[in-house]
DNA sequence: TTGAAAGCGCTAACAA
DNA sequence: TTGTTAGCGCTTTCAA
């Protein structure tokens, strides 16, 4: 259809202007007749005719690719977040051209994100996931490569945009202390990650001082099984899940274990997800939106890369769901 | 650390040389002399210079990335099967000095896929999902833009890299079969996707003449609750399920309607996976490697680019998983 | 075996 | 307001 490898230079020269000129007219930088503007616009539209990135970046020592680096390991769960974002990227970085080169890392091998970035293929990289002590933070920082962290980390003067895990917990906490709740437990995942920290700091400060039972790492069926049962022994009236995969082997628990929801015990999830959206009575759960997240967090990279100065930290909203398994 | 901007002009200077001949050196093509060549090699291994593919590719109308394009939409199931998939894709990829644009597509929106085609950034696409009247292969197909399915597609003289479902699926239901079934119930998923046909295929192949009760499309927890309460009413003696999501709604079931696996029926699945890895007893199933899948379908996608002819279809194999369910 | 020079498609001074 | 020209960093003829 369309010609495989127009040029600029075919342009300028079916239009009788001068590359710089039809150069112009494209990126809107400098000055330029509002006619011969138009005149060009119109042609490569028709024409729908691109410039070509390659070219253009070479020329600008820009790439026009971000990097999304997520961890390469099996979360099932957390891979349906970071598909969520994504979304947020790959929209966020068309609108200012860009496009997402994607690679994996794991604990201690960074290779992929070394390639990329050694290789000049990103102009700035996405941090999918961050532990505590994360290699993949201390390289970018090292090599001064422009990036944001989605969700958070300990380390210092990086830029991270996250939901606001403490606030959201602290409130769904309080909300369920004024429901009457008087012994809670917390079963919470894995500790090397940031945000069950964040996520335990807001339960503990909305409990303020009374009763709870907190239990943690509770990365698998077995340990999750464990905890149920001590808190059942604690005599809780409630459980408060950190995520939506321990809330989910919760819940299977419970069956087992022949008890009802909320009349032997509430249940609430700090996470909300598909994964919750089966059950009766409905999960109370905390509910953010990962593609805005991603959205925010790619703004943001460009942002760094233009050169703009942009905030530390950027906290999104949350919304509280109500449902049925605390009532 | 490495300078940030190494050229291979500073290459040459340092070396006394001129740059075609550093370039020679680093990609072995044109006659160079051995001594040379190991000097300049042992040079930028040291310096760690890593010539800019921007450049490189501008100079060879190359954009040495692939695009990987999968479903936008939220398939909870097939995105662990995407993430396994896309580790073999980097792999292959890397291996080739090629990095992943990732993009997505919906059902009826390209857009993606048209983006990174239109913008030349990428030199070949891989498919990771495909539907019948696939809008995506079309466009492809009509540009002439390199690329390879991952899975199968009926559409006509595409090069596609899949497991070989049909045979797999023959050899687990005769192998049933053997076992003594005698009413089989089959569960399958959505009859858009052309792997649903390649798994009922096998089905029915490896069933011949026995009585069996079909039940497709059954893409939520109601519909495999009805295929299931149906199946009974059958008076089946064994589920066969299309994939791991719908047998983990199967197993479900038949806990709520208090049924024993596999004392009061067996159950198989069709397609292993982590959904599967917690009952007891552990389900019969078949299994795949999507990262081999990956690798395979990226180095044909390489081949492809690299002008060398490969073969339209290719089979990765399998394995049988013989486990409680079906004892 | 090596070097000089042109060119890949674009941007950005600098001139006109 | 527009055109000319010199790069961006690499590959690849063509000469030497």
């Amino acid at each position: 259809m369309d010609n495989e490898k127009t040029t600029i230079d075919d342009v300028a020269k079916a239009l009788g202007l001068s590359k710089s000129t039809v150069s112009r007219s494209i990126s809107g930088k400098g000055r330029i007749s509002a006619e011969t503007r138009q005149k060009v616009l119109d042609y490569i539209e028709e024409r729908n005719y691109r410039p070509n990135p390659l070219a253009k970046g070479l020329s600008e020592s820009k790439t026009y690719n971000v990097g999304w680096v997520i961890p390469g390991d099996d979360h099932l769960t957390s891979l349906y977040f970071y598909q969520r974002c994504l979304q947020g990227v790959i929209g966020a970085a068309a609108k200012a051209d860009y496009d997402v080169l994607i690679t994996t890392i794991g604990k201690d091998d960074i290779s992929g994100l070394k390639r990329i970035t050694e290789n000049h293929k990103v102009d700035g990289v996405i941090l999918g996931r961050t532990l505590r002590k994360d290699k993949a933070i201390r390289y970018l920082k090292e090599k001064g490569i422009p990036f944001v962290v989605v969700g958070s980390t300990e380390e210092k003067g990086v830029i991270q945009v996250d939901n606001d895990h403490v606030a959201a917990c602290r409130e769904l906490t309080s909300i369920l202390k004024m429901k009457g709740v008087k012994r809670v437990a917390f079963i919470g995942g894995d500790t090397g990650q940031v945000v069950t920290g964040s996520r335990l700091q807001g339960f503990q400060e909305g409990m303020e001082d009374a009763r709870t039972q907190i239990c943690l790492d509770c990365v698998n069926k077995d340990r999750v099984d464990r905890a149920v049962e001590e808190a059942v022994a604690f005599g809780t009236d409630c459980i408060v899940c950190e995520d939506d995969r321990i809330c989910q082997m919760v819940m299977e628990k419970l069956k087992e274990m022949e008890l009802e929801v909320p009349t032997d015990l509430k249940v609430a999830s700090f996470y909300d997800s598909k994964l919750l959206g089966n059950y009766k009575p409905q999960i109370t759960a905390l509910k953010y939106d990962p593609t805005e997240l991603g959205k925010k967090t790619c703004e943001t990279l460009m942002a760094i890369i233009n050169g703009k100065k942009v905030e530390n930290r950027q906290m999104l909203g949350y919304e509280v769901l109500l449902k049925g398994s605390t009532q």
